[in-house]
DNA sequence: CTAAAACCTCACATCAATGTGAGAGGCAAG
DNA sequence: CTTGCCTCTCACATTGATGTGAGGTTTTAG
């Protein structure tokens, strides 16, 4: 298929998928005029990328741990295995500074509560009932 | 304590306190010669700041929930409480980002360790024990 | 064969948190 | 008062994923 048809499969912008080829995030082969042509395996795998960068993964962490995905040859294979585990780390600490993040403001948002029930009625003179979710 | 103590203090470089007070994210009050000073509880304000930032708010975002800091008190309170709330809805969403992508890594991990298994010996002729580590 | 639709490359713009350096002034101790 | 350290403002650089537009070529439908 051409780029246009993997942009509307995916959801990923014409340019978007343009430098992921470029940033070697997936391959393609071109047309005797120089347009690309992607396989269907190239739909997931955009999905997959999509997914890491979403997830704060950068594009060339990713690219490191493509041989793992095409090629289960010996070369590269551990070091991008290597790669994996080690992206496989930074997003599990970053769980946990989000986790963390989110402590803090459910602190906040407690004593923020608790400063406002000491305090005098509002003008609305409505009762204070500040929505309390918990995910 | 003017503005290096501080920096000391909270591992956040002097350029960086600049730029939190800037933004809004702290206060100071200025010398005579206009130096900044801030107060003992500017500490555990940049450190809530630098917390938020590290997961991914954006500066904007934290000042709009600052009135929620400082002062309890009914302007802004109301909408910085709102702010606070659907940052804590982004952070959750996140985490579910990150859960996702973490998932599509073991998933990854998995399939190449069996294409490997199935493989020829590689050239050291060394057993094939690659490392599962989960957290 | 022609026109429209899709594609190509190149290159500059953006956003946000930071770094960095220049040039100048403030403040405390000798 | 002077030296040395701290601070000030201004302003430009960077990084990475993306947007955008110009100008030109390929592909496809009619």
């Amino acid at each position: 298929m051409r780029i246009g048809e993997l942009s509307r499969r995916t959801g990923a912008s014409v340019r978007l998928l343009r430098y992921y080829e470029e940033k070697g995030l997936i391959g393609s082969t071109r047309s005797a005029g120089g347009q690309r042509h992607f396989t269907e395996d190239a739909v997931p795998r955009v999905e997959f990328v999509r997914r890491l960068l979403a997830a704060g993964a950068t594009s060339r962490a990713i690219a490191e741990m493509m041989p793992c995905f095409d090629t289960p040859l010996e070369e590269n294979f551990d070091s991008a295995m290597e790669r994996l585990a080690r992206e496989r780390l930074r997003i599990t600490s970053d769980i946990e500074d989000l986790l963390r993040a989110r402590k803090a403001l459910d602190a906040l948002m407690d004593t923020a509560r608790e400063h406002r029930a000491r305090l005098p009625r509002n003008q609305a003179g409505r009762p204070l009932d500040l929505p309390v979710h918990r995910t």
